[in-house]
DNA sequence: TAATTAAATTGATTTAAATCAAGAAAGGAT
DNA sequence: ATCCTTTCTTGATTTAAATCAATTTAATTA
């Protein structure tokens, strides 16, 4: 593994990619490089005993909670770049959530104490890290909003513009699922598939099993 | 307006409360410190210019946002100590929600600019902020489970229970009208009306106009 | 590649909560 | 106090989505 790999982790993590070299090369002395992953496995679970954040190098996984009667509820879902935990870096209290890897993946993982350690030299870290947390904030608040104000269709559609500015692209695959992807947007997977089906009918959207073209 | 009830007022913010008496000194310096709002009126709303973050130090408001055809939906109540806006301190774009007072309210406020200052100059304070991010992202992820795994019965008795917990008592008056409660938990007033009324027929609970108290 | 398991789709039915409707209670305004 | 408006409650009805049930399709595993 090149220390240039090393950098090239961070660099695609979101939130550390606008970070000055500088600050990301003392980054890469406290973390864990692409641990692997397979499709299927848990890269985090409660009582794990990790303390940290992680960042998906490759591949894709899911982030759920299960409640007492094991119903589970999908809480993201990541891709390549993003990160998480990193509410857990400031908490005392360990994760209650599970994420599992949906294909083979490459994770970069720091924990609590040196993260914290670095928070304390670095300023601007703690700034970048402000600036993401105020962002998912504001993503928290705009999904409730799209709960409480749209039907199944229009959520489901919602979802596919976004996933599409995403991509950057009016094409794209599915990052995970039907089955979760419904979870997520809270329904069924029976509504999701009739959704689908409705505006591929109505002529707004065209899918083939996970690929999605998006039409207008 | 004396210096120690600015300080008080900053010490009354949860955010705030276990900062180092320097760190609250230097804070008070770029605070604007109890603007009255009459009941009613809007503390904030979408382009009204204001960039920075606002602590309640007496009385209750509701946070708000409008979509195109006018529906509302209640993201959050605020009672005497929370505080609002951090996440617009770090983004450039202006933040779209209406905030509006439900009781008389005296309102301490500070805008972006002089608060981006000082969190360069003190890293303590923005470990203190992400630590209440990271707090505000758990909390969300739990109103999404909520949401995705309870019925609107449940909803009401997690709520009351919840509310009974920041009360430190089983009885408690709601802070807010049970036509915001309603839309608050991703319900219409008649359901909510309806499970209040279930819930006391099953002796679970009291409810006398806003007043509730919890048995058990 | 056949066998097995999980995911996705499609149809029929049920149901929890929304909507519609109307009256009662509470708050504000004059 | 009286009027007017908004909120709250209660009942009847509708409906969007969930559930139940059965296939088809796709993905794993042996």
């Amino acid at each position: 593994m090149t220390k240039h790999s090393e950098i090239a982790c961070l660099s695609k993590a979101s939130i550390f990619k606008n970070l000055p070299l500088p600050l990301k090369k003392k980054l890469v002395t406290i973390t864990s490089h692409q641990d692997f992953f397979p499709k299927g496995s848990l890269i985090r679970q409660p009582l794990d005993g990790q303390d940290g954040m992680i960042v998906i190098d490759s591949g894709h996984a899911k982030i759920y909670s299960l409640n007492e009667d094991g119903k589970e509820t999908v809480l993201g879902i990541l891709s390549k770049g993003d990160s998480t935990g990193q509410e857990n870096l400031f908490s005392q209290k360990d994760h209650e959530n599970f994420i599992q890897a949906t294909e083979d993946c490459l994770v970069c993982s720091m924990n609590r104490r040196d993260f914290q350690a670095m928070l304390n030299e670095t300023p601007d870290l703690s700034l970048t890290l402000l600036n993401d947390f105020g962002q998912r904030l504001i993503m928290a608040e705009k999904n409730t909003i799209r709960r409480n104000s749209m039907n199944a269709q229009d959520r489901v559609l919602d979802y596919l513009k976004e996933e599409g500015t995403r991509a950057g692209s009016t094409s794209f695959t599915l990052p995970f699922k039907k089955k979760d992807l419904a979870n997520f947007l809270g329904l069924t997977p029976e509504t999701l598939s009739r959704q689908l089906n409705s505006l591929q009918v109505a002529g707004q959207i065209t899918v083939n099993g996970q690929q999605i073209t998006l039409n207008n």
